[in-house]
DNA sequence: GGAAGCTACTCAACTGTCAT
DNA sequence: ATGACAGTTGAGTAGCTTCC
């Protein structure tokens, strides 16, 4: 049945939660602690976070410009009161467009907007004539908001240059793999046949290298630079080697590894060459037992890829967690994958105002995926007004998850079934 | 003649939908 | 992703009518 009460037309901005939610951040904000430049530098890095897009950047580093510097001093008020015509006008764009720019911006929490009954911007002055309110674009969020959008774009900024520096890595190791096999002569054909297609098979198994993830791109790497040496007749590296290498831990991790012991696998004498052949397809089968596994590693790193990792603890599903918590859709968190969860930590916890101290402990203690579903839980449980106290609550998770009594994914069936069943009725 | 009230129109903004 | 269009809102304003 349609609710009567419903206007068939919502009339005006819409308001939703989170909208609410990032006006009340704006009005926390300490206006002097960031210059009007240091907000135009990070809109316009903002791009490189997703956050928002090119277009979107280009107004919202045009509306920061419209503000006077002296707006983002202490006794300031960056508020802007331009028309959505004139917006239009300096970036390029229809005036619907910037409609809708500025509902997107409002959205992702970076611009709050506060409309008067007849939507015309205005602002409100005291005795002196100085700015104390009004209706506009107000930009105090972004100052709020700072410290953590210039660590994210930090972050993104790293991570790419991580892995830009793996896909180098993984293409000059590709290469010299190929090189190796093509002037190794010392080798029988079939040797060099094997070696040859365990190459292609990895480099089947990374598919397009730009598409890659790093850590697959470094698995890759791992293993062809290690196909390389045994053409080259290097010794195997030392363990403490390959830890600062960070390889050690793939080795573990697959629970078949098989220690090199043979330092020359391929022996080099002809008068030998026919049991030497034999030697190297046991040395070769032996050493390689770990690398196989680190093969068959590589495609269930890239199975997982495509699929939600599930906990190592509770088996729940990214599926699970977002119908256990509604409150991420109402405040316009939809993540694809478990690091869009993992990223959206630090905003669920300003909205559960859980502190950083709590949020730090419960990542450290829990690992980032199971405290991000920790942290969708207790905002969940935050929104249904069943904690009041979501620090507190999240602090007792983590103490459990130390204790080892920590059982989340009961936690998520529960609030699943709760959600579904409010649903249906 | 001036004040008050009514009406029609303009303006600036929003959303939904459709086409490109 | 973007632009265009239709339909909506309420404040502001101009012009007209009515009343004192």
């Amino acid at each position: 049945m349609r609710d009567t009460h419903m206007h068939p037309r919502p009339i005006g901005r819409r308001i939703t939660p989170q909208r609410a939610q990032n006006r009340r951040l704006a009005q926390s904000a300490e206006i002097g602690t960031v210059t009007r430049a240091q907000l135009a530098v990070l809109a316009q890095s903002l791009t490189c976070t997703g956050l928002i897009n090119g277009t979107e950047s280009h107004l919202l580093v045009a509306l920061i410009n419209t503000a006077p510097a002296e707006a983002f001093d202490k006794s300031g008020r960056p508020i802007v009161f331009k028309s959505n015509q004139q917006l239009a006008f300096e970036i390029g764009r229809s005036v619907g467009r910037v409609s809708r720019m500025l509902s997107r911006l409002f959205d992702t929490g970076l611009i709050t907007m506060q409309d008067s009954g007849n939507y015309k911007r205005y602002p409100i002055r005291n005795g002196e004539g100085e700015i104390t309110d009004g209706c506009g674009i107000d930009l105090r969020i972004l100052v709020a908001r700072y410290a953590e959008l210039d660590e994210l774009v930090r972050q993104v900024r790293s991570e790419k240059k991580a892995a830009d520096a793996a896909l180098r890595r993984y293409r000059g190791a590709l290469r010299n793999a190929r090189h190796a096999l093509a002037t190794a002569a010392e080798h029988s054909e079939y040797i060099l046949g094997r070696i040859g297609a365990r190459v292609d098979r990895v480099s089947n198994l990374v598919g397009v290298a730009g598409k890659a993830s790093s850590r697959l791109l470094r698995r890759a790497t791992a293993l062809l630079e290690w196909l390389v040496e045994r053409l080259m007749h290097l010794p195997p590296r030392s363990a403490e080697a390959q830890e600062t290498e960070n390889m050690t831990c793939l080795r573990v991790e697959n629970g078949m590894h098989r220690q090199i012991t043979t330092p020359h696998p391929f022996a080099a004498s002809n008068e030998e060459r026919r049991s030497a052949d034999a030697e190297q397809h046991r040395s070769l089968k032996a050493s390689s037992a770990s690398k196989w596994a680190l093969e068959k590693s590589l495609r269930r790193r890239r199975r997982e890829i495509n699929q939600p990792r599930h906990l190592p603890q509770a088996m729940v599903a990214l599926q699970d967690v977002i119908r256990a918590a509604p409150a991420l859709k109402t405040y316009g968190l939809a993540p694809k994958s478990w690091a869009d969860l993992a990223r959206a930590v630090p905003l669920m916890c300003r909205f559960a105002g859980i502190s950083e101290d709590a949020r730090r402990r419960a990542v450290e203690q829990m690992g980032e995926q199971q405290a991000a579903v920790a942290v969708a839980v207790t905002l969940e449980k935050y929104e249904r007004q069943d904690v009041s106290s979501p620090g507190g609550y999240l602090r007792a998770m983590t103490d459990r998850a130390r204790a080892g009594e920590l059982y989340l994914a009961r936690s998520v069936f529960g609030l699943a079934a709760r959600s579904s069943m409010e649903v249906t009725h």
